[in-house]
DNA sequence: GAGTTTGAAACT
DNA sequence: CAGTTTCAAACTC
């Protein structure tokens, strides 16, 4: 896989523009939900980049993997964008003086550095040294004075006084809250000659909340500046801070050369540092030389250290906040260790940051994160975290009990150290979900953004208790302050990102760590857990993304559970009776039990986030199916995704410890699948795979009661009638009936089997097969990367599949992002539900619509025929005969069947509808019908649901009975046919 | 199993 | 957005 994978890194063009995390949660959301980055929210998050249309334009450039100028914007966050010519980029360029090189690229030549401060408010008053207003849009950054009022709205023409720190020209910017932003105003002279124009280097931007420990920052050149939410730059010319630890990001701000930094004890300011892509071999490697070290502090006194390499990983120490004593030198450090484009090209489009690091890292390299702090992570911060060369081109850091192997490629691969102790190691080593213990891997995935990747450039990890783990060599990374949780942000932007946020960012470990297990339980009651074994048994079961999507919105909607919250593994424990065959036998008995204390049998059952609208409890064969045929069976899928609001990002793949791809899905992955038919869900109403089994499961028991109920009456009835016409046999119908319910206690046949009409052929088929797929894909021409290919289509990987080419596997993992990239680009929704049902209960309904042609809409080749749906409005078909008012179509148990025989069936019913409807709709019926709504009634006034909640509900168990009436009367109607055809015959 | 038909996807 | 091409599944023989 690893070659594989470094083949891709250089085939197509050198295309090894990493992909962002294509989250299925990306996938299904609005383009308008998308775009809504909560940035203040999201301190650590510097992945988001890849929504906006910059990073496609700079994804799609860096396709070609050509070294490109930055484009020299600044811009601020909510979409207040600067541009060179924009006053913010000649505000700038007065403060920095004409050693920044504001170069105007084509947009789509952008490549975006990012510093991000994360500012921890003070109160401190604001002194500024910089007396040049920048104009960022109609407000202004001003450095007048210290006072801040004397900042206008407009912009000033005062020019910057440099302040020389270390023999480095610094431009001060001071915010309202007292911190200081010092810029470099100008790069050395010798720096700045090497470097071409339109290149930056290297940038170190801090801020401090004091101003007398103001820390140096360097900048070669700004070419961008986010401000996210909650910072903002006043009219007064200052850059404001909510409350908070809001973090304030300067984007883009590139430097050159390592400019010291110094981090007071009580500073609350994050250091952020960025690098670039600067091919010049002189800056970087001169400060690769010296092996310096950036030094971040986040907003809660937490210390980060960067260390000198293209792609550093940071994370962070925690550390008391005003003790800590950290103290470490700015690490401008650019990985672009060649001095020919090319070489820089391809380093740019390396996706492995990490990848080649064989060698042992300098003494000078290793972080070390000095803090005071007694709590847990005091190991990890006082041991530095070291590195060390493995075979087979890994790179072992570890720290505090924890070992971090960098693999070759894009592979961080966390395993605990042999006797590290539990719990305190955990917290110190980079966790998914805060999980310890096992071994965790995280892929490091390539950014496509500036910066350079370089294959040589030593790794140094430091790993400490706070959740931001960012290093990058282009660009800055943020701390997150939140202290309540064990999350932690990993990522490495710019030539290669690692990616591995529990909050705010996104995680995307390796296959198999992290697997949605859904399984059934031997409890009686739903639920879900968490797993505890990153492996599974799982049989090889597909997956849809879809259905994935919304168990993971449920997984990552809580936002205040705990790091096992964001695991993405969960063994979802189906109802059933311990030790009963999948087909539970139900006697009459138990049936009559059942019945009298029916809602209790559909009562709800409180779940776990992620499935908590799964509500029935039940032991039909649904529910057996619902792991495909396999009670051991565990669904291992595939995905990434994110939370809404704290932008968890998972990914989960669906690759089993021996890494083979599971399949998710046992059955067949046809185009309009549907919710009634779990085998075909392809792009049905996006409920989880959970809950439209748990659905169908209590569907199923609602009709188990119904029949029973019907059987009841129906033999009472005929108790009475045969009573009339024998009275001299009146006991041969109650024997007959003890028989038949001894026999069904026996034979463990439940009365609905008895009555429920035959399977649907789909799900014959599929238990015939014993829960294996069906259908595999036979794609030739299309590498399985495209929607033709169904399997493709529904998020799957390719199994068993006769497919020629087919890249549509772990192996070609990039391509197959790619192509869901491409396809997302092309068409938003490609990936959403085709067929959906805009309220329970509703008809389903294609949501795009047909356009057939020649097939009259009566053959698969229409969607909505194959979904079992008729045409809507939205079709443009011609000649359309899968008309919608045919009152006996039900879709659902319409496999198999033939226009033929559909319309002939058609036909009969209507022509004896009044008839049959005298026939079933008996009075016992319906007095069972209206039974079983009153039950649900008195059922859900006793648990004190909502009245809401009980409407629908009883409304749900009319439509339930009646569809019961409806398969049993057209069973019935179909038995008679046959006896009267062999009547005939 | 080969060839044809069909309509969605992709492309222009 | 419309027309055309490509593609793979559905269908026929």
């Amino acid at each position: 896989m690893f070659t594989n994978r470094a083949q891709q890194c250089t085939d197509e063009l050198d295309d090894t523009t990493p992909l962002p995390e294509l989250t299925l949660y990306d996938m299904l959301e609005t383009p308008s939900d998308e775009q809504q980055s909560d940035v203040a929210a999201d301190t650590g998050d510097d992945e988001e980049e890849y929504e906006d249309e910059e990073y496609l334009s700079t994804s799609a450039n860096d396709s070609l993997n050509t070294p490109r100028p930055k484009k020299p914007n600044v811009r601020i966050l909510e979409n207040k964008r600067l541009t060179p010519g924009a006053p913010i980029g000649m505000a700038l360029k007065n403060i920095l003086g004409e050693s920044v090189k504001l170069v105007t690229t084509p947009p789509k030549t952008t490549q975006s550095t990012e510093i991000k401060i994360l500012n921890k408010l003070q109160t401190k008053p604001i002194k500024t040294f910089s007396n040049t207003a920048v104009k960022i849009g109609s407000t202004t950054i001003a450095s007048t004075s210290a006072s801040a009022a004397a900042a206008a709205t407009t912009t000033t023409a005062t020019t910057v006084t440099p302040k020389q720190i270390r023999g480095i020209t610094m431009t001060q910017i001071k915010t309202t809250d007292g911190k200081v932003i010092y810029l470099q105003k100008s790069l050395p002279a010798a720096d700045a000659q090497k470097l071409p124009v339109g290149v930056t280097t290297a940038t170190t931007t801090t801020t401090t909340a004091r101003l007398t420990k103001t820390v140096p920052v360097s900048s070669a050149g700004i070419r961008q500046t986010l401000l996210p939410k909650g910072v903002s730059i006043a009219s007064t010319g200052l850059i404001k801070s909510s409350a908070g630890s809001t973090p304030i990001t300067v984007r883009g701000i590139t430097a050159i050369g390592s400019s010291p930094t110094k981090i007071s004890p009580n500073a609350t300011t994050t250091v952020t540092a960025t690098l670039s892509t600067s091919p010049t071999t002189s800056t970087a490697g001169a400060v690769g030389n010296k092996m310096a070290i950036q030094m971040v502090r986040t907003a809660d006194g937490k210390l980060i250290k960067l260390n000198q390499g293209t792609a550093s990983m940071l994370l962070n120490a925690k550390a008391a906040a005003g003790a800590l004593k950290a103290t470490t030198t700015a690490a401008t450090t650019t990985t672009a260790a060649t001095t020919t484009t090319d070489t820089q090209a391809k380093a740019v489009g390396s996706p492995v940051i990490i990848k080649g690091a064989l060698k042992q890292l300098p003494a000078g390299a290793t972080l070390k994160t000095t803090t005071t702090s007694a709590s847990t992570a005091t190991s990890n911060a006082t041991s530095p975290a070291a590195s060390t060369a493995l075979p087979g081109g890994k790179l072992l850091v570890q720290s505090a009990g924890k070992q971090i192997v960098v693999a070759s490629k894009n592979i961080i691969k966390l395993s605990p150290k042999p006797g590290a102790s539990g719990a305190t190691a955990s917290n110190a080593s980079i966790q998914l979900g805060g999980k310890s213990g096992g071994v965790q891997i995280v892929r490091v995935l390539p950014s496509n953004k500036s910066g350079t990747s370089t294959l040589t450039s030593p790794q140094n990890v430091s790993i400490g208790r706070p959740r931001t783990i960012s290093s990058n060599n282009s660009s800055s990374t943020s701390s997150n302050n939140n202290n309540s949780s064990n999350t932690t942000n990993v990522s490495i932007t710019n030539a290669g990102k690692i990616v591995m946020k529990t909050m705010g960012g996104s995680i995307v470990p390796l296959p198999s760590m992290q697997t949605l297990v859904s399984r059934r339980g031997p409890s009686g009651a739903a639920n879900i857990t968490h797993a505890k074994t990153p492996s599974s048994q799982a049989q090889p079961i597909k997956h849809r993304l879809s259905d994935l999507n919304v168990q993971i919105k449920h997984m990552t909607g809580e936002g205040g559970e705990g790091p096992d919250a964001k695991k993405a593994r969960y063994v979802i424990s189906m109802p059933r009776v311990p030790g009963a065959p999948r087909t539970t036998p139900v006697t009459q008995q138990q049936l009559q039990k059942l019945m009298a204390t029916r809602p209790s049998q559909v009562k709800r059952i409180s779940l776990p986030s992620p499935v908590r609208s799964s509500k029935t409890a039940d032991t039909s064969k649904a529910a057996a199916d619902s792991d495909g045929g396999n009670s051991t069976g565990r669904k291992v899928y595939n995905l990434i995704t994110k939370s809404n609001a704290n932008g968890v990002k998972y990914m989960i793949c669906n690759k089993t410890s021996e890494g083979k791809p599971h399949s998710v899905y046992n059955t067949t992955m046809r185009r309009g699948y549907t919710l009634n038919d779990p085998a075909k869900i392809r792009r049905g109403v996006p409920l989880t795979v959970q809950q439209a089994k748990l659905k169908q499961m209590r569907l199923q028991h609602q009709r188990k009661v119904l029949a029973h109920n019907q059987t009841k009456l129906r033999q009472a009835h005929l108790q009475k009638q045969q009573q009339k016409v024998k009275p001299t046999q009146p006991q041969q119908p109650k024997e007959q009936q003890q028989q038949d319910q001894s026999t069904q206690g026996k034979s463990g046949k439940a009365l609905f089997d008895v009555l429920k009409p035959p399977a649907a052929p789909a799900a014959s088929a599929l238990d015939a097969l014993g829960g294996s797929r069906r259908k595999h894909c036979n794609c030739s021409k299309s590498q399985c990367l495209k929607l033709y290919c169904d399997c493709f289509a529904n998020g799957e990987f390719c199994q068993d599949c006769t497919c020629k080419d087919c890249f549509n596997n772990l192996d070609y993992e990039v391509k197959r992002e790619r192509a869901i990239r491409s396809c997302l680009e092309r068409n938003p929704s490609a990936f959403k539900p085709k067929i959906t049902a805009p309220n329970s209960g509703d008809m389903r309904l294609h949501n795009k619509g047909c356009n057939c042609k020649r097939s009259g809409c009566l053959k698969n080749y229409c969607e909505c025929y194959e979904a079992k749906i008729p045409c809507s409005s939205m079709c443009k078909c011609m000649g359309c005969r899968n008309m919608e008012d045919r009152p006996d179509v039900d879709m659902d148990s319409m496999d198999g069947l033939n226009d033929a025989k559909f319309h002939a069936k058609h036909k009969d019913v209507n022509g004896t509808q009044e008839n049959r409807s005298n026939l079933y709709l008996t009075d016992e019926v319906i007095e069972a019908t209206i039974m079983c709504m009153i039950s649900r009634i008195v059922m859900n006034e006793k648990q004190n649901m909502a009245l809401e909640d009980t409407e629908r509900e009883v409304m749900e168990e009319l439509g339930e009975s009646l569809n019961q009436i409806i398969t049993f009367a057209k069973e019935k109607n179909d038995t008679k046919q046959q006896d009267e055809t062999k009547a005939a015959t």
